[in-house]
DNA sequence: GTACGGAAGT
DNA sequence: GACTTCCGTA
């Protein structure tokens, strides 16, 4: 089977049901409907309205941006160094060829992607199995315009979701164009410059930040929207307006901390092992250290740093604002909001860590804006799946062989690394069970890991 | 200082 | 529409 496949046209799409009907996934459960196809590379484009260019595995990678711990201390100096960030120039140097780079986390493939995804994703082999060891920041190659889902088929004045185009196109956005709120927060959680020091995640996986300089941060959004007298008081109201459009929670008892409804749909975890500051950090705990003791790099970011640092924010693509058809008075609460969190340690979260992956409410069954779980669990339960006969489920059957063939090869590519190219679109739908496309019982659950809680 | 949300303005 | 500004309140 394996033989006649080619990984470089893949595309899973994989269906699960969460938070719809007050089911939860249990993360340990996630093991979606899902269905592969195998399609003609053009076949994929149009498949996800993308017109995707032709990846290149070197291209792929970048550096990982790790956050590291700084003091949040408000000083002259952080000021300075937060307008210098954004009084930087954007140069065309990193503009990449007029390629949209957006960053996906992948930390490892053995775990699971929690990000609602409306692009096709082209992520190498090589990629996934060399985020197996350690995380990694892949660089995926986009359109910019005109590849995002068009009509939602939602509420038109609702913003879709904070899922922004993070890109990092130097130069090529003048200052006419502003990001809005959500979106220059994210940008600035994606900034090294900003990160940790003003804002830093929390809890990545969760959407939980912080703004550790609720000043200086304020103090560049003003900067960014040209408003002089911008401060905090009244860029929270704006967060807080957040709230009734569900793009933002507030993290109950802990000061300047906030939660993304959504990830950004470019944040894409394909992870098992959180990383360190997730690890260690987990202020949803309860633990509420107001004031992080987190001790500052070795030395402060350096304004030579600053300088050099080339910071544009694109302009707003009309499809990528962000919405969400959660009001505030669901069940949603920050507090029982939960993502989906897979990974190991899942099980060791509290209840309150574990949070529900919100998503917009759809129409048809499979939307490109769901939230994707692509988790070894999954492909384990998937295996499972492989005796069903080909004839009731043929591309469940089709995606069984598949993903075991795929993880035969990864096993055997583990160490040699392939630069084949697997096509990801991930696409979760509403209720497969209900569907009957597939009923996956697990020994752990036999309530199809649609339940929990 | 942080947080909330109403109201009005941009 | 997406904030911004101001306000009273907690």
């Amino acid at each position: 089977m394996s033989a006649m496949l080619q990984q470089t046209e893949l595309i899973f799409e994989y269906a699960s049901d969460r938070v719809n009907n007050g089911l939860q996934l249990d993360e340990h459960l996630a093991s979606p409907a899902v269905i592969v196809e195998q399609v003609p590379h053009s076949h994929m484009l149009s498949y996800s309205g993308l017109a995707c260019e032709q990846t290149h595995t070197d291209d792929h990678l970048l550096t990982t941006v790790e956050c590291s711990e700084s003091g949040d201390e408000e000083t002259m100096e952080t000021l300075v160094a937060a307008e210098t960030l954004l009084n930087m120039d954007s140069p065309e140097s990193l503009s990449l060829d007029q390629q949209h780079y957006t960053q996906l986390y992948v930390p490892s493939l053995g775990d699971v992607i929690t990000s609602p995804v409306t692009h096709q994703l082209m992520v190498s082999v090589e990629d996934i199995v060399g985020a197996l060891g350690q995380q990694q920041w892949v660089t995926l190659q986009r359109e910019t315009v005109a590849e995002q889902p068009k009509k939602r088929g939602k509420k038109s004045k609702r913003p879709e979701s904070p899922t922004p185009d993070i890109t990092f196109k130097r130069g090529k956005y003048s200052k006419g164009n502003t990001l809005y709120l959500w979106q220059f927060l994210i940008e600035l959680l994606q900034d090294r410059q900003a990160c940790p020091r003003y804002i830093k995640w929390t809890n990545r996986h969760a959407g939980i930040f912080k703004l550790v300089n609720s000043k200086a941060v304020a103090r560049l959004w003003g900067k960014h929207k040209n408003k002089p007298d911008m401060n905090y008081e009244t860029m929270g109201r704006a967060l807080r307006y957040y709230y009734q459009r569900g793009i933002l929670n507030k993290v109950e008892g802990q000061r300047l901390v906030y939660q993304f409804a959504s990830l950004p749909k470019d944040m894409v975890f394909i992870s098992g092992d959180e990383d360190q500051e997730d690890q260690g950090n987990h202020e949803d705990d309860g633990d509420v250290p107001d004031d992080p003791e987190e001790s500052p790099p070795s030395s402060d970011q350096s304004l030579d740093d600053l300088a050099s640092y080339e910071h544009s924010f694109p302009p707003l693509p009309p499809s990528s604002r962000p919405g969400y058809q959660r009001s505030r008075q669901s069940s949603c609460s920050p507090a029982t909001a939960q993502w989906h969190q897979p990974g190991p340690e899942s099980e060791s979260r509290s209840p309150a860590q574990r949070r529900t992956v919100l998503r917009p409410l759809g129409g048809s069954l499979i939307q490109q804006q769901h939230l994707p779980i692509v988790s070894a669990e999954m492909l384990r339960t998937l295996q499972n799946v492989q005796s069903l006969q080909t004839g009731q489920h043929g591309s469940v059957f089709r995606t069984a062989q598949l993903l075991g063939s795929m993880c035969e090869r990864q096993a055997a590519t583990a160490e040699q690394t392939t630069s084949q190219i697997v096509t990801l679109q991930l696409q979760p739908v509403t209720c497969p069970v209900k569907q009957g496309k597939l009923e996956v019982q697990t020994e752990e659950d036999p309530d199809s890991g649609l339940t929990r809680e």
